[in-house]
DNA sequence: TATACCTGAGGTATATACGCGTGAAGAAGG
DNA sequence: CCTTCTTCACGCGTATATACCTCAGGTATA
């Protein structure tokens, strides 16, 4: 992996390893929770993963915890490789014109 | 791509296509505002997708919506191939035996 | 010392997300 | 009839997410 490591991803990962450190149980137990590998649950959050909607939702329900909770106030921003920024208010302003 | 449909996806799909309608806007400029390919975010609304932590948040930005109610009440019950049922809250109940 | 547990880091192989094109079907209007 | 817009469905490369392994380093405990 060329460290595909972003903002977003960093901080979805910390959210989840904070919620993994208050349930007092480790990386590998959660990653079996989750039904994954656990070098991949790691990556995750080390922020070195982009993890799917799948994996999102079984990190998520292995950490009774509602996935929204983890991605709310993440952002397209810190997301890599971004060159607009143009949204649909932007876009619905120009053409009431 | 064999049928990637699952209970979540399709929710989230309907999410996702819902708030576009309220806006008024087209797959097309959609897909342009969140910076993907209109086939690929197309597939998303139909549930034919399962969208990376990256493509959920430019969606989500593009849609001018935060991602946490895209994803919020979904659960690893609506991902196929689920096999355990056992969440962080049964193990630990099981471990303080 | 040794032993066990947890985490990180790196490799390889496979599955799949995504970009990109094409064509078809329907609706709306000229 | 025609065009235009929108959406859906399919296929094909390429990029990457994930599974799986090994090894290293830390921390604790016996």
């Amino acid at each position: 992996m060329i460290a595909t490591a972003s903002d977003a991803s960093v901080l979805f990962g910390s959210r989840v390893r904070a919620r993994r450190i208050e349930l007092g149980i480790s990386q590998e137990d959660a990653a079996d929770l989750a039904e994954m590998h656990v070098s991949n649950y790691g990556k995750v959050e080390r922020g070195l993963a982009n993890p799917s909607l799948h994996t999102i939702l079984r990190i998520a329900t292995a950490l009774n915890i509602d996935p929204g909770q983890l991605v709310t106030g993440l952002d397209a921003d810190m997301v890599p490789d971004r060159v607009h920024t143009v949204t649909a208010a932007d876009l619905i302003k120009a053409r009431q014109k």
